[in-house]
DNA sequence: TCTGGGGTCCTAGGACCC
DNA sequence: TCTGGGGTCCTAGGACCC
């Protein structure tokens, strides 16, 4: 871990898409340039929020992420609407940091529209301002991705920065900035703290970011331990963390979700929606080379209440089969019956595969000899539970794709 | 016409071990 | 014949972010 007195003269970019998903929508269809657009589910499959909106959606109708879709379009009747492209996303996000990766090596994915890079030193003959505009031109011209650029010396000044001016905004945040800039602001506004800190810190008196810096810290510290103190660093200006290019490598957990298109409460139709998930998670797992000890299971029941049960094994896992059992076993034991809202499977703390060294194959071949057989494709869900076993809101992976991943490994 | 889906990090208790 | 202290692993839940 650095210390402050290492890390002070570093220069961070953070680098951020914002509407990146409408973004990525117009990229594929220039004519919705100048038009209010949203990335938005399908309100049929009770998934219709907003995931994006364009500028011109934010700043002349108001609309946000995660408004309700129904309310967007009372705001705006003229609203061009999107279904999500998740591949589409991924592949744009991945030209974006490979653009960005020329710039500097230290390049730290923060999310699938993110940032940080470590300019340190790499900006000896151009001033920090220049450059960031370069990347700024380069992601438009090439992508064009607009993106708004922070500069400043830790990871959470240059976020705050990036958010000051947007679209295509490029703001320089000092560290002898902080009293000035950053004091002034509601608490609320900083990256790190929610609805229920803002409630707790309001309720200690603490209403922008210059009482949280002023604060006594011994009681920030019963009130929110560690979390409070650093958070206390941040208001002042300080955050040592360095930006680590290989974190989302470190990556621990792999999981899909989905909200069911009614509240479901027949076990077949369940079981049929979780074999989904595990295929899904086990697709992306053998694609990320990585396995598994551990299966969570995510229940959402009608009224919004959510449980999480796991379950850690002695051997590491990736295959579909192996993932729905250890999913299944878990719904059994712990559903109580009561109609389901959202089913979520995810593998814990994965690692990479080849950690586990040649004995894997090994594991493998015994499992499956060992392994009950189970239903293999949709064809033979579809068979054993019904043609409803297809209507629900997961798309089911080719059984195809799923054999020939396996044998590649 | 309520409330998506992908994650990370932290806490806290219990089992177990030395 | 009375109960330490430290460490790890597992499990569950909550807050937060994009």
């Amino acid at each position: 871990m650095q210390t402050e007195r290492e890390s002070h003269g570093r220069i961070i970019f953070h680098v951020d898409a914002n509407s990146f998903f409408a973004s990525c929508e117009i990229v594929r269809d220039p004519s919705l340039q100048k038009k209010p657009v949203v990335v938005a589910g399908d309100p049929k499959e009770r998934k219709g929020i907003v995931l994006a909106a364009s500028y011109v959606a934010k700043q002349q109708f108001g609309i946000y992420t995660t408004m309700p879709l129904w309310e967007a379009k009372k705001r705006c009747p003229s609203l061009v609407v999107r279904p999500p492209d998740f591949a589409l996303y991924r592949e744009v996000s991945r030209r974006l940091f490979q653009c960005l990766q020329r710039f500097s090596p230290v390049l730290e994915r923060a999310s699938i529209d993110e940032g940080y890079l470590d300019m340190t030193g790499r900006t000896p003959t151009v001033h920090p301002l220049a450059l960031a505009h370069h990347i700024q031109q380069e992601l438009l011209e090439r992508l064009s991705i607009p993106v708004s650029i922070g500069i400043a010396p830790n990871k959470f000044l240059t976020k705050m920065a990036s958010d000051m001016k947007k679209p295509l905004g490029i703001t320089v945040l000092r560290k002898r900035d902080v009293p000035r800039v950053l004091w002034p602001l509601p608490v609320e506004h900083m990256h790190g703290v929610g609805d229920k800190m803002a409630k707790k810190l309001h309720a200690l008196g603490l209403h922008t970011i210059g009482d949280l810096a002023k604060a006594d810290r011994e009681r920030l510290r019963q009130t929110f331990g560690i979390y409070g103190l650093r958070l206390q660093e941040k208001a002042n200006g300080i955050d040592p963390r360095p930006v680590d290019p290989v974190a989302a490598e470190k990556r621990k957990s792999i999981g899909h979700s989905t909200t069911l298109p009614y509240d479901m409460d027949e076990e077949q139709n369940l079981l049929v929606v979780l074999r989904q998930l595990a295929e899904s998670v086990s697709a992306r797992m053998n694609e990320k080379r990585v396995v598994s000890r551990t299966v969570q299971l995510t229940i959402r029941y009608y009224d919004f209440q959510t449980i999480t049960r796991s379950q850690t094994g002695m051997d590491p896992l990736w295959d579909a089969e192996d993932i729905f059992s250890y999913a299944v076993r878990l719904f059994q034991k712990h559903w109580d019956g009561r109609p389901v809202r959202l089913l979520g499977v995810a593998a814990l703390h994965v690692f990479d595969e080849r950690e586990e060294g040649k004995q894997l194959d090994l594991f493998h071949y015994e499992k499956e000899v060992k392994m009950e057989p189970l239903w293999k494709t949709v064809e033979q869900l579809q068979a054993k539970f019904g043609a409803r076993a297809l209507q629900i809101g997961v798309e089911p992976l080719s059984s195809d794709r799923q054999t020939k991943e396996g044998e590649e490994r």
